[in-house]
DNA sequence: TCTTAATCGGACAATTTTGTCCGATTAAGA
DNA sequence: TCTTAATCGGACAAAATTGTCCGATTAAGA
């Protein structure tokens, strides 16, 4: 549905969203630890996102990643899998043909694009900012929680 | 959202579906001219169909693939996703956690769990047979058509 | 019986996706 | 000013997916 390089660019925005609401800058082995995804490959998938200005980046030591309150208020999931994964979910044929189109469609078109729409209305409305307020208050979670032992 | 594997392996059986209406049985080759898929991927594709049960296959000469007329009755778009894509589409979280519960939800769990249903739910009420009846009438296409030219 | 044409399966190749490493650059702070 | 710690970008490596090739087997039909 999403490829992984998607999901680790989602939590990790929402990560950031909920350190913007203390105005912090994250490192990037900071946010891989937080959500438990591959440090360096998750690195690229920031720099795309900072690339696209959906994420800003502080160079040197102290620096890391972070998004502004005001923009983490106004993004949505959308903004993140577009950006990420291009449009294919939004246009993509289910079967492949090259274009998918009314006036040359397969035989799942009809259906599928009232699915396919319901998916895409889903990603650009749900705002990720909505999405940190329910691991803030414990109610979802970004990764599975480690037990800690002392031995 | 499906893999080249599901995209050739649905075309294909909605091309042994309208074959079906005849009794008659398609060579790799032929199937492959028909929906426009590379011929010897498509194969093993069907392959696998054929050890799942869903497809029947003939060796030798003027063999070939085919469904039978009662099975082709009955047969989901679900089936055939399910064979060759397994039930990540049915089961996976959306951002990657490692289960997708009720109990650890991720942020997104509770309205993507609706989105994942409905396409589910399409899929598995999504009948081959109706699909293969569209391409018969012409109001649907499994390729693009080529053009053809006397020179 | 022999030739021909088909599936089957395994090995292999190419491409895409995922993931790692490292040197260059940048800036903070001792 | 020097050390340290961070992003950036490019090259590389590993794994998964997609695609090809070929020999073995099978059966039809001449
Ligand atoms: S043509 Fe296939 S989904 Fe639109
Ligand atoms: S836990 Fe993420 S979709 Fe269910």
């Amino acid at each position: 549905m999403l490829s992984r390089a998607c999901e680790y660019g989602v939590k990790a925005v929402i990560c950031l969203t909920i350190a913007s609401r203390e105005d912090r800058i994250k490192s990037i082995g900071d946010i891989s630890r937080n959500i438990q995804t591959p440090e360096a490959f998750t690195a690229k998938v920031l720099q795309k996102l900072v690339r696209a200005g959906l994420v800003n980046s502080i160079k040197g030591k102290n620096g890391g990643f972070y998004i502004n309150k005001e923009k983490a208020e106004n993004l949505k999931l959308w903004d993140v899998v577009q950006i990420i994964d291009g449009d294919d979910l939004r246009y993509r044929c289910l079967l492949g043909l090259s274009n998918c189109s009314n006036a040359k469609p397969c035989p799942v078109h009809e259906s599928y694009k009232t699915i396919r729409e319901d998916l895409v209305r889903f990603l650009k409305r749900t705002e990720i900012k909505i999405l940190s307020d329910r691991v803030i208050r414990g109610e979802s979670i970004l990764k599975i929680e480690t037990i800690l032992r002392t031995n």
